[in-house]
DNA sequence: CACTCCAGATTGACTAGTCAGTCAACGCCC
DNA sequence: GGGCGTTGACTGACTAGTCAATCTGGAGTG
């Protein structure tokens, strides 16, 4: 039995993270209290200070554990050797599995540190950019095989994918899409679809004169 | 001459709301004083509140504004005779001039309101909710026309869209791509080409079994 | 033109409340 | 019995919003 859980001991530790990710999720970091966590974790408020060093520790915590997951399942999928959409429709569902699995962690992670350019968002510039990375490389790869475009630079394409994703997390989150099974794995394909294979018809004719 | 602007008279409640822009931009919403704000005005502490009920009716109105103003400029992109493809390249380039003009107001927008799930966002839902709308409309019609493909709904098709431009605005405000005209310009094209005509190649014959 | 008068603009000290973080003490387990 | 885990009352610092006082420009009057 690992160190901590043996016994009956719980990991009060763990307990704090998990009532945080709720309390952040539904009242947003900015407008819970300290207290909110401690009383969700059922534990006294002086041992939040007992294991983290302030409020924003634990926000950085779950941050950090959660996105190295993300960026690990990156580069394992990147190995593979599947052509590139395929590695993209296995980005776009550990990303969307991971929502469906956990979604206030991700709310939180999205809303309070992603999307957060004033505060956390700042903080952890290069554990996102990573990520940014990780996916320019699955697009890289495909363009010096040639099956993707060259004319689109693959970090540049790495952003659309992920802002499209991000936003499908985004309408969820605000229910703006329902949140059922078949949403999220129609979804999966879609994105995948949509960004890759684009929106316009395969046949189209359709003149324009944009750049 | 304009009522407010007669004269050497300035218009203290503009000047409140461009100090807020700056303010909120530079420090964020929560972390940021009202102080800040009419210092930045050059203005007394209490004339923000004879000219605003708080301080979230000032993000409040500084959104309204400016949201209207694209909502206006999708629909009358909307109502244009061209292929629904220059229509995007019309609204992309129009959400991004709106970056390059004023950054710091889009900065506001997008990361307090926008992506600002347990605060501003929630209260704006319908207006952004429209902008979607507004989009999906453009990508509806080329549908039933047959130049976009069918598969795609115009609502899933609109948020990957807006997706990628949010990611893109979110990547200047982070300083990850560099904040040059060039870019900027050539952005508008980029994104357009990867959402409407995909990242793979038109003679790809990489196999998937994504779907 | 000189003067009064007032409504709206402007000021900033103050209040009332909030909340992150501290700490001294307690207790439980090894 | 000692150290780590745990408690929760308390403090110190901060700030949104109030309000009574002051200012200012222009309309009305003789």
């Amino acid at each position: 039995m690992a160190t901590a859980a043996k016994q009956g001991t719980v990991d009060k530790r763990r307990l704090i993270l998990d009532a945080a990710v709720r309390v952040f999720a539904h009242q947003g970091f900015h407008h819970c209290r300290v207290s909110d966590v401690a009383d969700e974790a059922g534990v006294a408020y002086g041992l939040v200070y007992h294991y983290f060093r302030s409020k924003e520790e634990i926000l950085n915590t779950l941050f950090l554990e959660r996105w190295q997951i993300m960026l690990d399942a990156i580069g394992e999928i990147d190995s593979r050797e599947v052509p590139a959409r395929d590695k993209l429709y296995a980005v776009a569902s550990f990303i969307i599995d991971s929502y469906r699995h956990d979604p206030d962690l991700m709310k939180v992670i999205i809303v309070e540190v992603t999307r957060a350019a004033n505060s956390f968002g700042a903080l952890h510039l290069d554990k996102i950019r990573e990520a940014y990375l990780g996916i320019a490389g699955i697009v890289e790869s495909a363009r010096e095989q040639g099956s993707f475009k060259s004319a689109i630079p693959s970090e540049f394409a790495a952003m659309c994918f992920y802002g499209a994703i991000e936003q499908l997390l985004t309408a969820w989150i605000f229910e703006l899409l329902p949140r059922t099974d078949e949403e999220y794995e129609g979804a999966k394909g879609l994105v995948v679809e949509a960004i890759c294979g684009g929106l316009e018809s395969a046949h189209n004719g359709a003149g324009s004169s944009s750049a």
